[in-house]
DNA sequence: CAAAAAAATTAACAAAAGATAATTAACGCC
DNA sequence: GGCGTTAATTATCTTTTGTTAATTTTTTTG
């Protein structure tokens, strides 16, 4: 940790900081490694973690009672994972957050974090910008579910993250989109035969 | 502007800050005043304009080529309501923010905001505080979408915001659930004769 | 490599939603 | 307060999705 390869790696990703406000931050986080399977956050977890995925992908997920899950979001390298239901809400999570593959975190304690971003102009404004990009994201999502079909929801994935879609199971991708399992095989079916007209 | 009244309103929603604070806001701000039915961002518009909704209700919508609209998002009184088109992705506004109630709004450019944001502690936290807000109540949607079917969203509507159904018209509170206006009258009925058993 | 487990597809049927058009109800405006 | 416009509902028909279960394919693992 904090080797010279480490320091230059947020340096390009957290454009516009200096050494020491990267100091500041690493100075309360730590790497968190999980491998493929592993739960990051249970069901009923009231930590206040934040997550900076460094390699890897997490996924947030409902639990039914009669078994079923829902997946409510998958995030990857260079993205920030974090329960909003503790962090924003104070509350304990209601979903799962599990890596899909062997996943590299950096960690911190979001109540530490924060006198701590809060007190650093340049940190402050990089919190906004990401704030801002998350927000950003997650209205783009919004936008997808009331301006496209469950069809050209799933087209627009495979167009704009198809990494993702080859790294996810197709039922994983289907709730994420809002619909079942099998309607997700219908549509790929339905696309790959107007395809070859 | 900037009276007595107008500042002790400001005091109790910008909690934490100070009035030094409050007046660094106010100096580059100004009240914007909609009629019903006004336009307030056109499509394709550029300018970095964020709106706080002291009083009304605008509705974010798309216009399909042929004629159809659908609403993206409804933002009312002590709402924050801007082009995230123009403000995140520094391109042309896709989407038409029209007031659906004569509307007040304190209007800054976003541009002008960010320096006087960022430079001090306190502003930045409450900005990081509201995009937290935003990102939580975006996130509340997708949750909506991925979560429940079209029946269970509208009810949950119609139980947390009550004020608002009845302010909006049905064929905008059914495009905003991500259905038709046909469909949402259809959920109505079976609603109120499941609700007579 | 083969057996077991998990994922994806397919089938069959019911339920819901989309599209279009006609009808009824509510609203806005001289 | 009646008239015209807009919104909401209803009807009909088509398409899509949900549900459940069986089957095939793929992946995992001993």
């Amino acid at each position: 940790m904090l080797d010279a390869e480490e320091i230059s790696f947020y340096l390009s990703v957290f454009k516009g900081l200096d050494l020491k406000d990267i100091f500041d931050i690493l100075k309360i986080a730590h790497v968190k490694k999980l491998a493929a399977g592993d739960v990051y956050i249970e069901q009923g977890a009231t930590h206040q973690k934040l997550g900076y995925i460094r390699k890897g992908l997490i996924r947030a997920y409902h639990l039914r009672e009669n078994g079923d899950d829902l997946t409510l979001l998958l995030q990857w390298e260079g993205k920030f994972i974090a329960s909003h239901d503790t962090i924003i809400h104070q509350r304990p999570s209601r979903f799962i957050y599990q890596a899909l593959e062997d996943t590299v975190l950096m960690e911190v304690d979001y109540n530490k974090a924060l006198p701590i971003l809060n007190n650093n102009p340049r940190l402050s404004s990089t919190q906004a910008t990401f704030l801002r990009n998350m927000l950003a994201e997650s209205m783009d999502r919004v936008e997808s579910f009331v301006l496209l079909s469950p069809e050209e929801r799933y087209l627009q994935l495979v167009r704009e993250k198809p990494n993702i879609v080859n790294r996810v199971p197709d039922k994983y991708l289907a709730t994420l989109l809002g619909i079942t399992p099998v309607s997700l095989s219908r549509i790929r079916k339905r696309i790959s035969s107007q395809g070859r007209r």
